[in-house]
DNA sequence: GATATCCATGTTACCGGTAACATCTCTGGC
DNA sequence: GCCAGAGATGTTACCGGTAACATGGATATC
């Protein structure tokens, strides 16, 4: 920076003031500033202006796993919300473990992130401690918690899973089974289960047939063997609704293997929506979950907190994203 | 800092000593300090360190895009080596696009990173040169450049395409189709296509059943929107070549929607082996890509290039990465 | 017992920007 | 012609750490 201002006769003070939009310069320096920058490919140095406004640009964010469209999906709504405004994202995944989601935090706020967001499975006291002290707008995704920390975009999948239970009970079905993962304490999986047997038992409906098999997040992989053994599981089931889109598909691939007819002979039920379900054989019934929208909403929300000066009254606390009910092939009408 | 240091009765250096590894601290000393961080909930503010060590801790990683498995895979593979090295990881997607990527490198440039990640398909001539500058090694991964900036980690996607399509022709197959995204002109598809082009020629076939269709990624209802043309594309062809397991699966569904069968009426093959083509019905040839390899591999790069000291000797510039044939139920044995 | 050595700790200056205030020049109003 | 006010630019100090060197006391060496 000091070359700049030395090739262009000015004070460093002025070069700083170039480079940045706003600064008082008049057009003439701000030219001979910038076209000197150029030549000498000069690269401001973004950590000493952290240090120096108090600002890092930095949006920490937290996701669950990235090899999950859903989530994919909502990180590049969210980034592609972000880049007209000039903020980064710091990009951590917890693999669904609330420990390591406080080592994330921890080592994030040494970054001195201008916001935080983060999914909802659950965090460790010292997580909710960090990220109140942290004096910083927190955002939590996907699950709506009980007690917020501060603002929400999700949904409840209690809710969308008792919606979907309580439709196909509707339709007829009685003898449900869930497929959800084996260890999910605190995830949103373990939400959809809830939901799942509080709709049964609200209806009368026995909610025994509830099999846990695979760690998070749950693969096609895990739902073929979950389907292969179709006799162990489902002898008496006449419907098997899966936490998600990828085991229901792995399941209805075992039962096509073992000649059971979808709808015919059971239904499957997905959540989520997942391109797959929609182009499987037969297609798959499920629940669509606004995934982009979820990042878009949480980027509007950083750009009212952080940008806009002029919206930044009246924020709501909560945002809740569309969850609809997609009835297919996969369970008959 | 400082209120740490005044409560511990030493100076903000011992403190700064007690919170690196490193540092010499009587053993005494350091506990006590820890202590009192502890209670006082100090947290160090990295963009001072960094500003005044040089070392950023940041690793600069850019992807085409999020929502494909494969680049999820890769950059979680890749975040996992990181953790236990401290460095984190400032990410980027480019959306296939070379003007978003110089955007995105030069934003990135000014945290000043140590080590630059990103994806091959094509630089502008201004990316390279930024590359250049900044002084830091690069890595570029997935296909691997003619003319490399500095590390590469990939595979050849021309000769992985050529191979498949050469096996094809061994097994009988003449008059084999290739579908590929509409406007490729760098991407890794495009490579793709003109190994199979000159596996085609070699053997004397005609390559001229090209279907282009979809912008990257192409999806899976690309794939079944193509496929659902059969008699205009595929009428007098024995195979369909796709660039990926997406619009494989998409067009053996708009196949199998048309009572065409697979593979007795003509042949389906993929690149990548996604998890759905080992469980879609018939299951899908494709070309196996080790994902996770790629990311391990740039972690173990980047390990040795900037955190393991004794290890700096003899590094290769390039990685490469397997590559497998998979036949499965689509292609006749 | 004098000196060399080592370890724990302190002091000073600096990393590369920008906030805050000071200064200077130019313009317009009376 | 004098002064207020506004815009452009300069000066100084500071953001919160750490590098580099200085210091002081304990121990080892002969």
């Amino acid at each position: 920076m000091e070359d700049v201002a030395r090739a262009a006769g000015v004070s460093r003070m002025t070069v700083s003031r170039a480079l940045r939009s706003d600064g008082p310069v008049s057009d003439e320096t701000r030219a001979r500033i910038l076209k000197i920058v150029r030549k000498l490919n000069y690269v401001p140095d973004q950590s000493a202006g952290t240090l120096s406004t108090r600002r890092s640009g930095f949006v920490a964010t937290l996701v669950p796993s990235l090899n999950n469209l859903h989530f994919a999906e909502s990180i590049q709504a969210l980034s592609e919300q972000l880049e007209p405004t000039g903020l980064q994202m710091l990009l951590g995944h917890t693999d669904y473990s609330a420990e390591r989601e406080e080592r994330l935090i921890e080592s994030m706020l040494k970054r001195r992130p201008e916001i935080i967001v983060l999914p909802f499975d659950g965090h460790t006291p010292r997580t909710i401690k960090l990220l109140k002290q942290a004096n910083v707008p927190v955002i939590e995704q996907w699950e709506v918690p009980k007690r917020p920390i501060g603002y929400t975009v999700g949904f409840s999948n209690w809710q969308a899973a008792r919606k979907m239970t309580t439709a196909l009970i509707e339709r007829g079905y009685q003898r449900i089974a869930f497929v959800s993962e084996s260890e999910d304490a605190w995830t949103r999986g373990a939400a959809r289960r809830a939901g799942f047997e509080d709709a049964m038992q609200s209806a009368g409906l026995s909610a025994h047939r509830m099999i846990r098999f695979g760690k998070p997040p749950i693969s096609i992989e895990d739902g073929f063997q979950i389907g292969a053994q179709y006799s162990e599981h489902f002898a008496d089931a006449d419907c098997i609704f899966c936490v998600s889109d990828a085991p229901a598909f792995g399941v209805l691939s075992a039962l096509k293997s073992q000649q059971i007819r979808v709808p015919e002979d059971i239904a499957v039920v997905g959540f989520g929506n997942f391109e797959v379900s929609r182009f499987s054989s037969p297609t798959i019934t499920t629940v669509e979950v606004d995934a982009r929208g979820i990042g878009h909403q949480t980027g509007e929300l950083v750009r009212r907190l952080l940008v806009d000066e002029n919206d930044r009254d009246g924020i709501p606390r909560h945002f809740e994203i569309d969850v609809r009910l997609r009835f297919r092939e996969s369970t008959r009408a």
